[in-house]
DNA sequence: CTGAAAGCGCTTACAG
DNA sequence: CTGAAAGCGCTTACAG
């Protein structure tokens, strides 16, 4: 610590370039500059007093300040989003997909909080006090909403379970679980197993859910017992599967449904060191589609949720709602898809 | 589209609650509402006025304004962070670190780019008109600084190559390939390969630049033909391993190291499938340390980059700048650890 | 087409 | 301890 006496070192910095020193330059009212710099100059300002004040804005290196104009306008051009999780593949996919709706005119901020955790209502509060021209909220609690008043132009992403009054964009991962089971059922499988998440997020209930409907409706058997679960980590999914599989196999089990990707990479793990035969002994499919499904040994059969696309109809939905529009749909639900890989199928 | 004229909904929202209108209902001044707000009330507002601010405070659910606070401050109470890769374990752990250090005092604002891109001078600008207290820059390219003038309180992430005269903190991977490069010797290999990234970026080229000095130094030798590339990809990676492997082997090659653990994965892969025993036949390395390193199998043999402390490191130097304090070190550079495992060690 | 002026919400010397 | 007032940098009716 210094002492408070210590003559902090003068910037070196230039000063920071206001309108009023462009105005001063080009000779004109800082209001035009205003309107040269925001691209209002159309029909508004004579075309000498634009190149005057263009070429002034060049020399200068003058940037609008987006905390001045924020305050004028009432609200900033920033959007900003907040996740729960970013360590995710799948995430930089939804975030590449907002990014492209929303191109330049917005500037994309991202407030991530710890691991799996919701940001508390003084966080979001807080981000409020920045003005945001709108807000992207991914996976939140049912309960998040109750704790903000007033938050201007929002879209959830990833958000079951929300009254058809606000605004979402989903993924139908209980689609995808159909397709799964049609899948198994289609291959033959009678008894099959599954591999649940221990985290309690609603789209694992979904998940788990739609498939034990589907399958019973598809004539599948799921026993007693053949529903296990694990937190998401390839390790401990591998752990879990081999405790459950000498059961399983003789209960005559031979698919096995995983809440993600992960899961099923630590049955693959697990099988390719005590030697079961995959798919010969028992299938195996996951959910997620990550990367590394494509290249693992054998490939794994999984849903693919479209990331991309879930970032830019959030998106689209929100430039609609800060341009003051009406939404046609509220709430849009994409649908997922059915990657056959060898972890189901011999081909 | 609609048409202009069309009427916009009176939005529902109470209005935006002022210091104005707290002070009016404590019936005291607006300074006296900013100094208890921002808990500046010590010795300064008698308690009797404090109390009353309090109370209509929270009557009205006052929060201070961000952007008004930051105009009449000259700066916010945000610190963004740029980063240009964020699908990355190892990302959501240096986070961590940077919201560990902060606390909340300061908001921690994400700005991503797309896979790998840099922002650009006019995005960066545009960050800037936010007036962050502070910016944190993660695996900047060299040039980056050139495009700022007067940045304001700054510190790089994973930034080697930049002037002593800028405040970085760094990763050692020079010494990881030395660590690596002396776990080899020392378990008897005498012929190595290695199988870089495609990128060229600073932190892959430091990486081999390292190892191959230090292998020389001790003895080991690194055939012509012995180094590979492929992109960060567990299937390509696996690709060009198939590709290379028999030379390899006929020059009698014994161990391999990777640029990082996702080309050891496809190595991983591609010896499962082809019956190459790894350790026995060929050791295998990584570099990062990802999860999964530690649940494949065999186990992965890499370096572990302490993340977490990255980002706390960078958080505090940063904290210091702001708080116009002197840095006793502008470039820290912090060590990377060793974790052998089975795919170098049969134990 | 143009500029003077008000106002966005807050903070901070300043005078009392 | 307190409040009136200036000022942060900008935008936008408004009058001309």
């Amino acid at each position: 610590m210094h002492s408070t006496q210590e003559p902090r070192p003068t910037p070196v910095s230039r000063r920071r370039v206001t309108a009023a020193m462009v105005a001063d330059l080009a000779g004109v009212s800082t209001a035009t500059v205003s309107l040269v710099a925001n691209g209002k100059a159309e029909g508004r300002v004579s075309t000498a007093n634009e190149a005057k004040v263009r070429a002034a804005i060049r020399e200068l290196g003058y940037v609008v300040d987006g905390i001045g104009s924020s305050l004028a306008r009432g609200v900033s051009n920033t959007v900003i989003m907040i996740a729960p999780d970013i360590s995710n593949p799948f995430f930089a996919t939804v975030i590449a997909g907002v990014r492209a709706a929303l191109g330049s005119q917005f500037q994309l901020l991202l407030s991530v909080t710890d691991a799996g955790q919701l940001p508390s209502a003084d966080d979001t509060r807080r981000l409020l006090g920045l003005r945001p021209a709108g807000l992207l909220v991914d996976a939140p609690e049912p309960s998040f909403l109750e704790e903000l008043s007033a938050p201007g132009p929002l879209v959830l992403l990833d958000a079951p379970g929300f009254g058809p009054e606000v605004p979402a964009v989903n993924l139908d991962v209980a689609q995808g679980s159909r397709l799964l089971a049609e899948h198994l059922a289609a291959a033959g499988h009678k008894k099959v197993a599954y591999l649940d998440g221990t985290t309690g997020t609603t789209t694992f209930e979904v998940r788990r859910t739609a498939f034990l409907a589907a399958a019973a409706e598809l004539g599948m058997e799921v026993p007693a017992g053949a529903l296990a679960a694990a937190a998401i980590n390839v390790g401990l999914a591998a752990t879990a599967f081999a405790e459950v599989w000498p059961r399983w196999k003789r209960d005559g089990i031979t698919a096995v449904v995983c809440a993600t990707d992960t899961h099923a990479y630590g049955i693959l793990q697990e099988a390719r060191a005590t030697g079961i035969s995959i798919p010969g002994e028992l299938a195996v499919t996951g959910f997620d589609n990550l990367p590394y499904s494509m290249t693992s040994s054998p490939g794994l059969t999984s849903i693919n949720l479209p990331g991309e696309l879930l970032g830019r109809r959030a998106a689209e939905q929100l430039l609609k709602l800060i341009a003051g529009e009406h939404l046609e749909t509220q709430q849009v639900t994409l649908e997922s898809s059915l990657m056959v890989r060898g972890s189901t199928s011999d081909i």
